[in-house]
DNA sequence: TTCTAAAGGTTTAGACCTAAACTAATCTCA
DNA sequence: TGAGATTAGTTTAGGTCTAAACCTTTAGAA
């Protein structure tokens, strides 16, 4: 076979998924980029899987779900958009099946006759802790292989990677007076 | 106004995108996952903005050329399907277009009359040169704030974890005496 | 006030992906 | 050898997302 099945568990993770653009060059930065990828694609993944076969949800609906929950006075659909990072005319569709469902409600904004303000209802909001729990408990087990003070150092590094690529990507400085 | 937009960057690091499904529990593990995802998210979506304004291409189709530039005998089309993790389906439709587009071409096998071996055309290799390598510069600027012994800390813990995870995940082990 | 620009939300067309059904070729093994 | 299982690839129906056009309401300026 002209395929080495037998190389180790490391061999196959640099070799698996994502980590496969780096012919050309070998910077590091570019290899801790695609295994970075890699990490979090698999573990997206197995979080959609699950998601789906415990609760027969989907991921987006999931973190559409978490928003509100975090916000039980609720939020109108264009600030929903914004932290969700999806565009309006999604969040009108899973706005839409996630009322059918009983889990989420519209209400008319009182200061705007334009706005609607989303909230969970007690069902969904109970809805929502179940599904909270079990998925922190995934996590856990994800990351039990590693120790506490490594959870913290990736946790610092990539804090500040996350404020150099905000700074990087939103260069516009709108200063108002 | 509600929402306070005079924070600093720091903070809306922490609540920006997909660091927002924690106000259950605040175990270190959950937190790093969703830094990680949002750090991946971003440049993900940085990326794919740039290859589609730069090269009009979509971050899939790059992926697919990548396959096949690091494999110039060719790959069959069910193992372009393992390789970047997607369905046969997909692999055929990706196909049918970067044939039409003079990228690949698919050859017929010699050994499997059911198999075609897809490579790249001689464009398509060099286009994919010249994508690959403005792609690298890319994510060394996303990566310049970070000093070479931190890129490779983050390399080798990351490393750990996708052997876990691969372990996690694919737990039959198929002994075949 | 009234005209215009902007913002909130919806609809529509289309990109990209999957699962499942399907065809054709190959393999297995009694 | 030959029936059944498996594998390679394609097709189809449907889910999720986006961009852009659209309608309504609000805000700002003359």
């Amino acid at each position: 076979m002209r395929i080495d099945q037998s190389r180790n568990l490391l061999n196959q993770a640099d070799e698996l998924g994502h980590e496969a653009r780096s012919d050309l060059g070998d910077h590091a930065a570019l290899k801790l980029w695609l295994r970075m990828l890699a990490c979090s694609t698999q573990i997206e993944d197995e979080i959609r899987k699950r998601l789906r076969l415990r609760f027969d949800i989907s991921l987006p609906r999931f973190d559409y779900m978490a928003q509100l929950y975090r916000q039980p006075e609720g939020l109108k659909m264009s600030e929903l958009s914004r932290f969700l990072m999806v565009t309006g005319g999604n969040v009108t569709g899973v706005t839409d099946e996630l009322v059918r469902e009983g889990m989420v409600t519209r209400t008319n904004s009182a200061s705007d006759r334009r706005s609607w303000i989303v909230s969970l209802t007690a069902e969904g909001h109970a809805a929502f802790q179940a599904m909270a729990q079990e998925h922190e408990q995934w996590i856990l087990e994800f990351f039990s292989g590693m120790d506490a003070s490594t959870v913290q150092t990736l946790y610092n590094h990539l804090g500040r990677l996350r404020v150099q690529l905000v700074r990087q990507q939103e260069p516009q400085t709108k200063d108002r007076p």
